[in-house]
DNA sequence: ACAAGTCTTGAAACCGTTTTCTTGAATGGC
DNA sequence: GCCATTCAAGAAAACGGTTTCAAGACTTGT
């Protein structure tokens, strides 16, 4: 069966299709009783507007493009499910697009296919020189997770290396000695700052070796790394699943946590604070990201020549089990006797 | 700037509108020499045809309308990566639409705006009529987690009640006496067959008591269930989730598990498999199920008029530490001598 | 050398909607 | 009662592609 248009509603109405579509967008004036027939044959004929047909003439199509990578991080989840919603509710719709391997601009350009009114990049990368061509087309670009400087795109970060360096300190004051940072194996902006701001804060006070890990939690990475004879006696993870993983391992080998190892991770997930991980990280709120990206993308829409932005949000240290209790958190490191451990043992 | 459009490629190549379609779509015919000098215009502006302009005339948008509620759940996060991630190989994306609160069918609904290809419900119900409707316009619509007999719908669902009746005799083997299932507090068709499956088990072997909950892992709720003085000695859930909740609680009140409390869960997230969890669970494999819906709506849409199908999928039982040993999981439990734990007590 | 067939290409119609331009009617001021 | 406004509604042109139709150029068989 055919799919019913505007004309279909026209001559059930008995007027022109120009006026079905001044009565349906609400825009033109139309009179009360013309008005009425049309809706009731609208209603009756079950019309809907084609968006494709519509976003010929006019510009918006109401999609956003949200560029992604796995899903296997629940932060990742949670921010395509907030943005879904949040966006939902001024009547865009999110298309997903999976980043392509490669930083090939592929995965943005779907934009330009779909005439999307805006783009999200949660993952990979885009060009400098992707972004120009949609800026210069109108498109605005979000970018998450990254910094680029380039017209139209407004970026989101996360305090990255202040957040670290909180964790670094954490660390040191907890008198460990022997720390290592688990990051991913490939090239992340977000890795190379977390890790920066580890080592910014433990410089001088403990050794810090970075281990790089590519499957899953990082399980079997972690078991090797603490069942080595040089057993690190705290870890840094550039995110709460690759410290879940540590805790995992070091509970398959049988470490007393914080006791024998301190857990530091980044995002906190819903995992992250439950009894059994208690898992001290740094919060990254998803609301307040998807918020921002939301509230900036519908300004630019209507407001194309704004400045760009870039957005640091702040981490705040959440402090549970997986690290040993300090006398205060809030006291910088120097004015702290190193190493102010309670219960455990003090140190290895 | 204008948006590059066909035109702009015609004149620069020399040659029609009409020619530069045939050589970018590569359907039609056309001498090397002018696809030569068309490819080369095309690409040198930057030319991407227009999904919404082609799919005036064709049918096809390439966009599949993915209905989704939740994604706390990572096995639904799990399902749209790998929905997502599938369809792309097939030139498709998918668009995200949040299942609206009530049933109404104003989710789905969106394929009729986006002229979607097909719908896949994840999420919430879609009324027979609405299904009946996009049938009649050719859009196909698989069904996830639910039955529903109308044309054009394709169903998958989880073996849940020979899962559960799996898990239910499980339990009863392990000697367990009272036994709660724990499950969502709205209407949900799994949850409905679950808990059927789990009772039908047990009938006669345990008293069953269900309990519902509604806030995220249902920690609270399981803390209730877990320090009163009636406390079961087995608990089924409906998902992973609410397990780990359950066997949050139970680290929380100093239960022992799998001696004090067993646990089982169903989907198999990845958390289940964790060393500190160890959930005993059924196996919903995440990948099958996508395999399934993408083959399945990839063939309807060259074969419209297949006849519906309502595909089960198998749930493998993967025993790990949340349930106590016995002697033989693959007999019937008749065969069996009533709990035959190992190690742990031998019930309470 | 001529008729018939094949191949390449352009002109024009079409998809479903919006929007500009026009026309005709109704209203209002004097 | 007449002219200037306002307003409703239709005709037609766009939007960016695809596809049918027709025509011209070129091959091929006899």
């Amino acid at each position: 069966m055919k799919r019913v248009t505007i004309k279909d509603v026209a001559v059930m109405a008995g007027v022109s299709p120009a006026t079905v579509s001044r009565v349906v967008s609400g825009d033109g004036r139309a009179s009360q009783e013309v008005a009425g027939k049309v809706r009731a044959a609208a209603e009756q004929l079950g019309y809907r507007p084609s968006v494709m047909a519509r976003s010929l003439t006019q510009s918006s199509t109401q999609l956003i493009a949200f560029v992604m990578g796995s899903l296997q991080n629940p932060f990742d989840a949670a921010l395509v499910e907030a943005l879904s919603a949040g966006f939902y509710r001024t009547g865009k719709r999110l298309l997903i697009v999976p980043a392509d391997h490669g930083d090939n601009d592929s995965g943005p350009m779907t934009a330009l296919d779909y005439q999307t009114d805006g783009v999200v990049v949660a993952a990979g990368h885009i060009s400098q020189s992707a972004s120009e061509r949609l800026a210069r087309l109108g498109i605005p670009v979000i970018l998450f997770g990254r910094m680029l400087e380039a017209p139209g795109v407004d970026c989101i970060v996360a305090d990255n290396f202040e957040g670290a360096r909180r964790a670094g300190r954490l660390i040191a004051r907890s008198g460990a000695k022997r720390v290592t940072a688990v990051r991913h194996a490939w090239d992340t902006f977000s890795d190379d700052e977390r890790v920066a701001g580890l080592c910014s804060a433990l410089k001088g006070r403990a050794r810090v070796e970075v281990v790089k890990t590519s499957a899953g939690n990082g399980f079997d990475d972690a078991l090797m790394l603490l069942s080595g004879p040089e057993r690190p006696d705290a870890v840094f993870c550039v995110n709460d699943v690759l410290a879940t993983g540590v805790l995992d391992a070091a509970a398959a080998v049988g470490l007393r946590v914080p006791e024998d190892l301190s857990v530091i991770g980044f995002d906190d997930i819903p995992m992250a604070s439950s009894p059994l991980y208690g898992l001290t990280t740094l919060r990254l709120p998803v609301d307040e990201v998807a918020g921002w990206i939301i509230e900036r993308l519908l300004r630019r829409l209507e407001e194309p020549d704004l400045a760009v932005e870039m957005h640091r949000v702040p981490t705040p240290l959440i402090v549970r089990g997986s690290t040993r209790r300090v006398l205060s958190a809030t006291v910088p490191v120097h004015n702290q006797a190193e190493g102010g451990g309670s219960p455990g043992r003090a140190g290895k």
